[in-house]
DNA sequence: ACCACTAACGTACAGCGTACGGTAGTGCGT
DNA sequence: ACGCACTACCGTACGCTGTACGTTAGTGGT
């Protein structure tokens, strides 16, 4: 101990002294609550560890003993949030319930923006949650159902996937900020008709299918469902056939 | 100056003291240059402005002469890769042209894994350079010259682009990855086949599809084209019909 | 009553982007 | 030839980040 503190011996910074949490103040899931809701709220840039911390009024460290670290927070929310997936009900003809489960995996990614942007740039490298993993196997099973063979089922899944996720991101990137829309409009309003002329053409039209991104979403899914239907109908690829 | 200093006084932690770097030593280009092969090299989560001096033999500071910030510095890195662009040779029907033209635009982002990312986060609010505006207009012109109507034009252009991004981005983080391959394998591999009776089924192909990325891409591109080729034959939607 | 255990925490460190002010080399007007 | 304005390069410093490490205080077991 360096010296008894005097008694006005100007307090070093003023760093507010909370004083401490009792003992019982935390655990995984509340932690997992708190950084879905700052995520949802302030943005993937604006989170830190320090921040959550504060919103959940208890030291920094403490976190730590719950999660490893950033990382493994970050991967138990994007869990949480997979969990949190139900099919839609099983009716209708195999290629109904594919579109109505590929919708649904598309909601459920626009509805939580800033999890999206983890699953993203996640290597792959760990596990999946169980839930993800059934929507991943009823999705095959739909696509043999159809008539699919082996490898056009896996090919085809992969379509859908990567549809899906380029379809969530570009959404919640842009069609869901109105800033970025109002950048869009003017961007496509100051280019020279003479040089882009098609793209000036189709101003309206592009802008339009920008603002409704969930209906741009299903018109390109129902783009390649009518190419996996042409599969399903076929022994051979027919997609190719150009 | 504080004060002569003695002859041992422990210079505080060495900062090496690099001599001032000549007068005509930077430019906005040379700094590009570097700036992309750092992010093709090591990453972008191991790029820093101060790493990116480092290499360049210079200052940090130097590098805000030329731009304004970290920001500004990847929008230019963005855009010098996008004018690296050059559109395939433009031979056979429209169709054989727009897949060529994606397929183009797919390897330019796979070829730069950084700057994918940096393409992927960006929020659309900042200006594209012409090459990219050329591409566009470029593509909605084969679509139009198709025989798609103006709405159905600018959707599929839409679903084209969705599709190459959300693919360049999951090869790059996953099928260009040995060690990814590897986990996803192992993972495959490990699931309960009575749980996800279709995944384990198809495990073989999954993985393949997995391995070669391009050949994916194609693949999902082909189906898409099917379905616009089957828009391009009607005048109303012929996709929506399930 | 005491102890082992551990949840919550404070401090510290390395690294980040960059605002601000300083310094030295250059080109121009005289 | 001299001086001066200009600016390319740079050092320092501030506030921020994630987290390693050691400390403290509340609790269940004996």
């Amino acid at each position: 101990m360096p010296s008894e503190q005097s008694t006005a011996t100007a307090a070093p910074p003023r760093p507010v002294r909370r004083s401490r949490a009792p003992r019982g103040s935390l655990s995984s899931d509340l932690i997992l609550d708190h950084a879905l809701r700052l995520l949802d709220e302030k943005g993937l840039d604006a989170f830190s560890m320090r921040a959550l911390a504060e919103d959940l009024g208890v030291g920094t460290m403490a976190l730590y003993t719950y999660f490893r670290g950033k990382d493994e927070l970050f991967r138990a929310a994007r869990d949480r949030v997979l969990a949190a997936y139900t099919p839609p009900s099983a009716e209708g003809s195999w290629d109904q319930r594919l579109r109505a489960a590929c919708i649904a995996v598309h909601e459920l990614f626009t509805g939580r923006p800033a999890v999206l942007r983890l699953l993203a740039e996640s290597t792959g490298n760990d596990d999946f949650i169980d839930t993800a993993t059934a929507a991943m196997d009823r999705m095959l099973a739909l696509l043999r159902e159809g008539g699919l063979g082996r490898e056009d089922a896996a090919r085809a899944y992969g379509t859908l996937s990567r549809f899906t996720i380029g379809s969530a991101l570009r959404e919640v990137r842009v069609c869901a900020r109105p800033e970025a829309l109002e950048a869009f409009r003017a961007r496509i309003a100051a280019l020279p008709p003479e040089r882009f002329p098609h793209l000036s053409d189709l101003a309206p039209e592009l802008l339009l299918a920008t603002e409704n991104g969930g209906d741009q979403y299903e018109y390109g899914l129902d783009l390649i469902l009518c190419g996996i239907r042409a599969l399903a109908q076929q022994p051979a690829s027919a997609a190719t056939g150009s």
